[in-house]
DNA sequence: CTAATAATTGTCCCATGGGTCAATTCTTGA
DNA sequence: TCAAGAATTGACCCATGGGACAATTATTAG
C-alpha cells in the first residue's frame, strides 16, 4: 500500500534533516523546530513520525552509520586478498564525500550523548563490532588471532582519532594523509611482529 | 588583598563544578542551576563570577586541560633520553586517575562544541600544539624531522582514539592496553623507517 | 460522490533555562 | 562601631523548547 510508503519517506526525510541540523548546531542547539524547518515541515509532523526527540536522533545516528557502512561494504565486495580487504576498510572510512568536517561534527555530538542514552550506546556498540569484524576479515590472514585483535583495536582507535582531528581542526588532516597514516600503522605493526618474514632470526 | 582571593577561589570552585556537571549531564544537559547546585551555591553567584554560560564552560575546558597537562609535564621533567620523553608523554596521557570514563565524557562534550565556539577552538588548538611539541621533543632524537612530524600526528590521533573508545565503551580498553598500543605504534613506525639502524643496508 | 482514514498544521500549555536586578548579608578597614 | 564595598541570594522576566491536541486538509477505497 502507498500509505506506508509515505510514512517511510517522511521518516527518512526527517532523519536526514535531523542529521543536517546536528551538523550545523550540535546536540545542544538541535531543536525539533529547527529539524522541522530543515525538512520544510511543521514541528508537529516531527512528533507525528517520531515518539520524541530522543528517538529521532537515535534514528539519525542509524542513518549516518548506514551511509558510512555502505561505503566500506561496497569496497569490501571488490576485495580479494586479505590485504585488499584491509585497505577496503581503511579507504572506505575516509571516502572523499564522507570524510568532511560537518559530518564529523554531527558524529561527535552523537558520541557525546552515548553515555546518557542506552539506545545510542547500543547502536555505537553494533557499529564498532562490525568495524572490528570487517578489519578482522582481512587481518586474520596476516597475523595470529591475538595479534589481529590487537591491531584491529589500534586501527579503529587511529581512524577515530583522525576523524576527531578533522572535526577539531578542519584542514589539519587530509583524506590522503589519513589513509597513509593508517596504512603505515598497519605495515609497521605487521612488520614488527613477523621478523621471520623479513629474513631476521628469532627475537622475543 | 584577600577580597580577590575569594573571587579566585569561587571561580575555581565553579569551574570544577561546571566540569563535574558536564561529566554527568553532557553539554546538552548542563545548566547553570545544576552547576550552582553542584557547587553548593545559588545560580546568581555563577553569573556573578562568569559573564555567561559560554565563558564558564570555556574556563572549565582550560581547567581540565591544565590537569591533563600537569601530568605530562611532571613526567617530562624526569625524562632524560628522547625515548624517555616519548614515554613520558604517552604514559602521562593515560594516568590512572585521569583515564576514566566520566572525564572522557565531559571532554567529548566540550569537543563537540568546538566547531561552534571560537574560544573553545582556540583552547583546543593550543592543547594540540603543546601535545605535538611535547611529542616532538622526544621524536626529533629518533627520526628525521619529516618523519617525526608524521609520527606525532599518528600518536596524537591514536591517543585521542583510545580515549574515545573509553568514552564510548567504558571497560573496553584499559590503561595498560592503551599505553601498550601507543608504544607499539611508535616502535613499529620507528623500526620501519630506520632499517639502517637495525643493521640492514639502504632501502627507499 | 462520499465516508473513512491518514497527513499535516497551528495553537496551546507548561517547564526550564539564561540572564537581570534589587535587596540582603558578610567583611573589613578605619 | 560603623560605613563602604564585596559576596550572595532570591525573585523576576522573557524566550524557547518539548510535547499534546483539536482542527483542517489530502487521499483513498467502495
Amino acid at each position: 500500500m502507498k500509505l506506508s510508503r509515505i510514512s517511510d519517506i517522511r521518516r527518512r526525510e526527517l532523519r536526514q534533516a535531523a542529521f543536517a541540523v546536528l551538523e550545523r548546531e550540535g546536540i545542544a542547539g538541535a531543536t525539533l523546530e529547527k529539524v522541522a524547518a530543515q525538512a520544510g515541515a511543521s514541528k508537529g509532523i516531527v512528533l507525528h513520525y517520531f515518539r520524541n526527540k530522543q528517538e529521532l536522533f537515535e534514528h539519525a545516528m542509524r542513518e549516518a552509520n548506514a551511509v558510512l557502512c555502505h561505503a566500506v561494504i561496497a569496497r569490501l565486495r571488490r576485495a580479494r586478498t586479505p590485504m585488499e580487504r584491509l585497505d577496503a576498510v581503511i579507504e572506505g572510512n575516509f571516502e572523499e564525500h564522507l570524510f568532511l568536517p560537518p559530518l564529523c561534527h554531527a558524529w561527535l555530538s552523537l558520541c557525546a550523548e552515548v553515555p546518557r542514552d542506552d539506545k545510542l550506546a547500543r547502536i555505537q556498540k553494533v557499529i564498532h563490532a562490525r568495524m572490528r569484524s570487517n578489519l578482522l576479515s582481512g587481518l586474520r590472514g596476516l597475523a595470529s588471532s591475538v595479534e589481529a585483535d590487537d591491531i584491529a583495536l589500534g586501527v579503529t582507535a587511529l581512524i577515530d582519532g583522525l576523524w576527531l582531528r578533522l572535526g577539531l581542526q578542519p584542514g589539519s588532516v587530509s583524506r590522503e594523509q589519513a589513509i597513509r597514516q593508517v596504512k603505515e600503522y598497519v605495515a609497521g605493526r605487521l612488520a614488527m611482529r613477523r621478523p621471520a618474514a623479513v629474513g631476521l632470526a628469532s627475537a622475543g
